[in-house]
DNA sequence: CAAAAATAGTTGCATACTCAACATTTTCTT
DNA sequence: AAGAAAATGTTGAGTATGCAACTATTTTTG
């Protein structure tokens, strides 16, 4: 058992994505964003194409449709989306963001963006690069959702 | 606003490291190993050196004293580890391995090993060590704590 | 040395996650 | 078309997280 599994790729991933998400809710509080790391992730799809039903994001956030509804009911509570039933198909819900959870956008991309700045100081691009496709390689591995 | 926050380094570090928990942990149980992903990662530490202290394991792992004062009380109730008062300090609980919690080690490293594995399908040796050193890197710019 | 500051661990609160059971609605089978 | 199977979203249970307030103990400092 000489295999070191704390210096291990997936290990460090996990350590990692908890310090940047630490360091990322601690930023949008600071700037006063009313919202959480977990609940940015869902925004961002929202952001990019209004509409979606939870399954998708559900999909697209790879998480649980549960925690996804959950978050989607903390999210219509403080007031940036709305659910809408699909008239198409009476199972679903669309998410549709208010203008309030429109108007969120630009600031906490800003958040975002300076958050990323700092847990990147010190690496080249190109080892980035290479990294960002580690990380879609082993997405693609492990799910077959979207 | 052109810039792809889901096509990130940052964004998708997290969902490698939401679907990498999911998989440990569904391989988890599908051993009957009686530890989640989340514990493992405290244990992992138990598992490399002994009598450590709860703050230092906080520490190692990258999360709350609260949550690791958490996840201890399960794992005694679980009978993989006790607390023992410091003696020299009475502020400070050591931790131990129990002979049962000891006795898990090499059946659950397998098992993440054996995640790792399906992980890394189709991934060159060479850029999964940059990826590494990429992992590293933000972890030093985030944290202070070690 | 006594008061103040720091450190270790615990606990309440709000949020979050998976899994599994459930109701509702749609699609597939025959 | 009727019954079976699948899909969507909701909810309860158990685990997990960070933060902040709290207690107990140790260290600092004045």
């Amino acid at each position: 058992m000489k295999y070191n599994i704390q210096q291990s790729f997936a290990f460090l991933n996990g350590i990692a994505a908890d310090v940047l998400d630490k360091r990322l809710n601690k930023n949008l509080r600071t700037a006063n964003m009313p919202m959480t790391t977990e609940q940015f992730r869902v925004l961002v799809w929202l952001w990019e194409q209004d509409g979606r039903s939870q399954q998708s994001l559900a999909c697209l956030s790879q998480r649980d449709k549960g925690a996804i509804a959950r978050i989607l009911s903390i999210l219509e509570r403080k007031d940036l989306i709305i659910r809408k039933e699909d008239i198409k198909d009476r199972r679903v819900k669309l998410v549709f963001l208010t203008d309030f959870g429109n108007s969120l956008k630009e600031e906490s991309y800003q958040v975002i963006l300076d958050t990323i700045d700092e847990a990147l100081v010190g690496i080249k691009p190109s080892d980035l690069m290479i990294g960002k496709a580690v990380l879609q390689q082993i997405i693609a591995n492990l799910t077959d959702c979207k």
